[in-house]
RNA sequence: AGGGGCAUAGUUCAAAGGUAGAACAGUGGUCUCCAAAACCAUCGAUGUGGGUUCGAUUCCUACUGCCCCUG
């Protein structure tokens, strides 16, 4: 039975605001669990996720088809064609406009992805500044090649102690992005990010961070790659490299894309370009992990303490209903 | 079986008669508009037994294992 055809109080979901997020290292199984938690909650699905936003990019991203969502709405899938830029701030105001939609059909949000600033940004609702001006970053770009990585550093250290201190010399991309802020907003990015870093959620939220050891995951993620590439990654890569789109743009810089795409060129081996999609995924989830283990209030959900599938689902609903769910009724 | 060669970190390779370096992997971390990105840190090794020597992982030797050639 889909319960998604039963509603909730409209005005408790706006007043109440709650909020599911979904989500662990790539490949731990996020997706079907998903299915199945949405249809038992009337949920609806907003992916975290900052491939899967893109048309065309549906088997190196790992994207959920059609018939595998059961009926369950899915929201910021094939939103942009590859050539259009993607960032935080953007899925942020994707994401809160569909929030609110599904408050408005009385169903409840959640949120299933694996990309952790994403979810942050929504969750604490983090406040981004208007920013339209890109040729200051353009000048300090040109900067750091004719200067230097330590000359730009310095600069900030002038600037913004604090941020300088936090960020390693090294770090072109934080460092130009520190400047930026500065000169664009005219007060320092330490000052901000200290500001925002006390926030509140604005949502009644529970975090679930799925998990299994080490070992296992890394064995996925390698079957996953493998089975990518029996589905057609090859092809899929080279389709968009004949629409021209290429390493520079946000969307070519996936795994799976920009190493295909080496291979499409000439730079490497198809098995050169496997063996490193493996291995860069792996320390992507690595990464992933790295990032919910600092992350407060999550609550982990170890796959191994469970026997099945089922049991985790059960689990998980108990949960929401303990924390959520009883207070909507 | 005979001859030769090689044994150094998980892997690929350095170095050296006075207690071994690197890359990659592994592990930990940073992150507030490129985040599937960018960046930082760190664990870890001389096959085994003798001998020479003040001192060996390095030289000698036996063993073990691997590789090549011959049969």
């Amino acid at each position: 039975m889909n319960t998604n055809n039963q509603i909730y109080d409209h005005e408790k979901l706006h007043t109440l605001r709650p909020l599911v997020v979904l989500t662990g290292p790539t490949a731990v199984g996020k997706t079907a669990i998903s299915i199945e938690f949405a249809k038992k909650v009337r949920g609806e699905i907003i992916s975290a996720d900052s491939m899967q936003v893109y048309k065309g990019m549906d088997i190196g991203s790992a994207k959920i088809r059609k018939e595998e969502m059961d009926g369950v709405p899915h929201h910021l899938l094939d939103i942009l064609e590859p050539e259009e830029p993607f960032n935080v701030m953007l899925f942020q105001r994707f994401a809160k406009e569909a929030i609110e939609e599904i408050y408005d059909r009385g169903h409840i949000p959640i949120l299933t992805g694996g990309t952790g600033f994403y979810i942050q940004s929504v969750l604490y609702d983090i406040a981004f500044t208007e920013e339209t001006d890109t040729s200051v970053r353009e000048r300090l770009e040109q900067e750091v090649r004719e200067k230097g990585a330590e000359y730009l550093h310095e600069k900030l250290a002038r600037i913004d102690r604090t941020t300088a201190e936090n960020i390693h010399a090294n770090n072109v991309k934080r460092v130009i992005r520190a400047l930026e802020f500065y000169e664009l907003n005219g007060y320092p990015l330490s000052e901000h990010n200290e500001r925002e870093r006390q926030r509140k959620s604005p949502y009644l939220f529970r975090y679930y961070v799925l998990n299994e050891p080490r070992e296992i995951l890394y064995r996925r993620i390698e079957a996953r790659v493998d089975r990518m590439l029996e589905e057609g990654l090859v092809a899929e890569v080279e389709a968009l490299k004949k629409r021209g789109y290429t390493r520079d743009m946000v969307s070519m810089q996936g795994l799976g894309y920009k190493e295909i795409l080496d291979y499409l060129t000439g730079d490497c081996t198809l098995e050169d370009a496997i063996g490193k999609i493996k291995k860069e995924t792996r320390h992507f989830a690595k990464r992933q992990l790295t990032w919910f283990r600092r992350e407060k209030e999550v609550t982990w959900v170890e796959k191994s303490n469970f026997q099945d599938i089922g049991e985790l689902i059960r689990f998980l609903l108990a949960d929401f209903d303990a924390y959520v769910g009883s207070r909507l009724l």
